[in-house]
DNA sequence: ACGTGTCAG
DNA sequence: TGTTCTGACACGT
């Protein structure tokens, strides 16, 4: 019997990863890092968050501490870059411009994630997969796997696939893997490698029997349901095929905004914190102006090393606004309820501050949204600002205060030139 | 409704 | 010395 004309092609989603991002990233302007292990630190140069191919030869696990890595990077001819939002925030939207041409259906799912809606049988899904992963390579200069399935769950399966396994050369297709392929490796992979699965739920499973996706695929959707949760149902069925994970509008707003950090050096006065939570109350406000968003709850806290043997204190402070704002002046002033409760000489080792309950800002004309005053200003120029309508004290912190450099800020010794956004760091190229 | 636990990247 | 940061959601109360 024939199939209607519109069951033909059952719609498909294509997942586009970038091949461990950050790292690809700093190759892409510095080709001397081609072919070396090369790790990517986070904020802080704390821990190794991104490694190359090469680095994940040596044996270098994620999160791995930098400095249990620096004493033997000379040893390895290992590289490390402290991070670089600026460049990889400008490598991303490059990426994901370019994979838009591709599909109008186009879900950004991570900094170096998106999911497709495609159609197609695999005639034409697999040269399809084949132009982008080849077009992102060739227009951005950074390496893309794809996977191309049924469902959400499964196509970022392929794309590991496409990852790990060379013969699929970038590029797998879930419909164009012969059964007795799936079988075998469905059979050996342990459950905690599909999308939604971690630590804990693999413990639970583990527990009933379950080990590899095979187990899990072939569990009993109900008490899944009932023993763990929809969501892991849902990850069943996507398994089998069945769409449950639809793909997302594109979110606009946001629920909550978190600005934390560590410190570079632990700060152990209520005055040290107050200038941490102005610069805090700054940032804060003028990603809220850029997202068009204003708060009503602002919670701010400090918290002591888990790591250091010393006493540990996890002060937090609520306050309710009295209206919804995005002012840096009133979120700083809010911020500083937490004064009160800083311990002079505990040593806190982070501090930040949550906005919740966020609304659209209203009564603002749509012209004002575009010229907003804060919107494409840097930190510096508003707190200059900020200083100069109110006064120093009114913050708590001058410019000048920066400048003279503040021990707390974040250490990012190894970080790369912001190729793509500074005019003054532009890669130069010399022709002989 | 709110806090806690879990997960992702 | 030193171990990221941000955001979402389900669940139990």
């Amino acid at each position: 019997m024939a199939k209607p004309a519109l069951m033909r092609h059952m719609p498909q989603i294509a997942h586009v990863d970038v091949n461990c991002f950050y790292a690809s990233a700093e190759r892409a302007f510095d080709p001397s890092l081609e072919g070396r292990p090369l790790v990517v630190l986070s904020n802080n140069d704390g821990c190794a968050v991104t490694r190359s191919p090469e680095a994940k030869a040596l044996g270098i696990t994620t999160g791995e501490p930098w400095f249990k890595l620096a004493p033997r990077a000379k040893e390895w001819g290992l590289v490390a870059k402290s991070s670089n939002y600026e460049l990889y925030g400008d490598i991303s939207a490059r990426v994901m411009e370019l994979l838009g041409r591709y599909s109008a259906w186009l879900e950004v799912y991570s900094i170096d994630e998106a999911f497709l809606g495609v159609k197609g049988d695999a005639g034409t899904l697999l040269p399809l997969g084949r132009t982008i992963k080849d077009a992102v390579r060739r227009h951005v200069g950074v390496p893309v796997c794809v996977g191309i399935a049924p469902t959400k769950t499964l196509a970022k399966l392929c794309n590991k696939w496409a990852k790990n396994n060379p013969a699929f050369d970038g590029v797998c297709l879930w419909e164009a893997v012969p059964h007795d392929v799936r079988d075998s490796l469905l059979a050996r992979l342990p459950v905690d490698e599909i999308w939604g699965i971690a630590g804990r739920l693999t413990k639970r499973l583990n527990v009933l029997g379950i080990f590899t996706v095979q187990d899990l695929v072939r569990a009993d959707a109900v008490m899944i349901r009932d023993r763990f949760s929809v969501v892991l149902m849902r990850t069943v069925l996507e398994l089998r095929g069945t769409p449950c994970i639809p793909m997302e509008e594109e979110r606009i707003g946001r629920d909550q905004l978190i600005f934390s950090r560590s410190f570079a050096t632990p700060v152990a006065s209520a005055d040290g914190l107050r200038q941490v939570l102005s610069i805090y109350g700054q940032q804060a406000s003028a990603r809220l102006s850029k997202h068009g968003l204003q708060a009503k709850v602002l919670t701010a806290f400090a918290a002591t090393s888990p790591f250091r043997q010393q006493e540990q204190a996890y002060p937090s402070v609520c306050v309710s606004l009295p209206m919804p704002t995005a002012d840096p002046l009133l979120l700083t002033r809010a911020a500083h309820a937490l004064l009160p409760h800083i311990r002079d000489g505990l040593k806190y080792a982070k501090a930040g501050i949550m906005l919740t309950d966020l609304r659209p800002s209203g009564n603002q004309s749509p012209l004002e949204l575009f010229e907003n005053r804060h919107e494409e200003r840097g930190i510096g120029p508003l707190l200059d600002d900020v200083s100069r309508r109110f006064g120093r004290g009114a913050i708590g912190l001058g410019h000048a205060g920066i400048k003279s450099g503040l021990d707390w800020t974040m250490k990012r010794d190894m970080r790369s030139p912001r190729y793509t956004t500074h005019w003054d760091e532009l890669p130069v190229v010399k022709a002989a």
